[in-house]
DNA sequence: ATTGTTCTAGAATGATTGATAAAGAATTGA
DNA sequence: TCAATTCTTTATCAATCATTCTAGAACAAT
């Protein structure tokens, strides 16, 4: 009963995710929101409660189908160290007009400033982490030894690099530069 | 003639960084800024014309000061693979509160969203970029062969390893781990 | 058709934003 | 002492912010 809704939800999600992973949270006004969601105002506090709750909903969508998808596509289970060097590199085909960047990093550091994380940002985080460590235990070196600690910790030190990646990125820094830098580092895992 | 400064510009440009690393540049507000520097708002426009002119009379302080700073203490021309071992043990040195963090960082992300990266942004890496490659000469291993390719791609690979662990202490990561993750890499980078 | 409910649209709300203007206070040179 | 100049303070500006309110429109069940 009462009236239906107009707008499709994943179109609005996606509008409002474009628009944050651009110019942030902060940036962004409800305004913005307007133009990127189509939706007027009103619309988005009912049916989102306020700006963090539409900001709450695009970032799950941008966990489930970017950083998922992403993974799912290069990364899936069994790929292996050429599936993490194949989703690493992914990182470098987005386009450089600034209309993307990684929700997660970005989130990560204009968070960061209080005492406890974000939880999205920590859960994708972790995703990351648990998926790098799981592509890891399926190359030969890193399974060979009883518990996994090997391949946690450098599951930890390629989500740095992955992080550190999409900061350059997002600084300008030269594409081919950062490719052979994903290169070398998978180049040297895989005489490990 | 005309009547003397009373406030001194280390201390008011030393207040301002504080908040600008802590919360970005956008969340300060010009009444953050009075609170945090002890100027009045009159004054803040009187010396440094506008918010952006103060911030980047602060981000040209905590470049001068605190990054180079850093370099000069722990990585000093010299100091090979183990200073730069120490400059990135040094980042887990800070403390949790979230007071700190490491402006080029967030400001590589909050103004990354143009075309064009900001210029003191640009700076702050390419001393890094530079300070690596040059530590990395002086190891054995990369000065043996003419170019310095080598050690380039090495410097880019360190440089986005480098922000990666700001993104994650940002982002509230253990910081046990992270240790590991730095020793790990310069172990290994020890053994080329 | 009427009622209850949900959604949308658009005009308000008060608070906060970056910035400016004017007046007072302090200094130097004449 | 008195201009001239520079800094500090205070008050205030229009614009924009996130949010709320109100009225109307669209649907389901009665």
């Amino acid at each position: 009963m009462g009236r239906t809704r107009e707008f499709d939800e994943e179109a609005v999600l996606t509008g409002a995710m474009h628009i944050f992973r651009k110019q942030g949270y902060q940036a962004v006004s409800i305004r913005d929101l307007e133009e990127a969601t189509g939706l007027k105002g009103g619309s988005i506090y009912h049916a989102f409660g306020d700006k963090a709750g539409l900001f709450d909903a695009a970032f799950g969508h941008y966990n489930r189908t970017v950083l998922e998808g992403r993974i799912e596509r290069f990364a899936p289970p069994g790929s292996g160290l050429q599936g993490l060097r194949e989703l690493f590199l992914s990182l470098l085909h987005e386009p450089d007009d600034g209309s993307l960047g990684c929700l997660i990093t970005n989130m990560a550091v204009e968070f960061g400033g209080g005492v406890n994380p974000h939880p999205r940002v920590k859960a994708a985080l972790g995703l990351l982490r648990t998926t790098f460590r799981s592509r890891l235990t399926e190359a030969s070196a890193f399974a060979r030894d009883g518990d996994g600690a090997k391949a946690d910790r450098t599951a930890t030190r390629l989500l740095a690099f992955y992080q550190g990646l999409l900061v350059l990125i997002r600084g300008g820094d030269d594409k081919a530069d950062l490719r052979q830098a994903i290169e070398d580092e998978f180049n040297q895992l895989e005489t490990m």
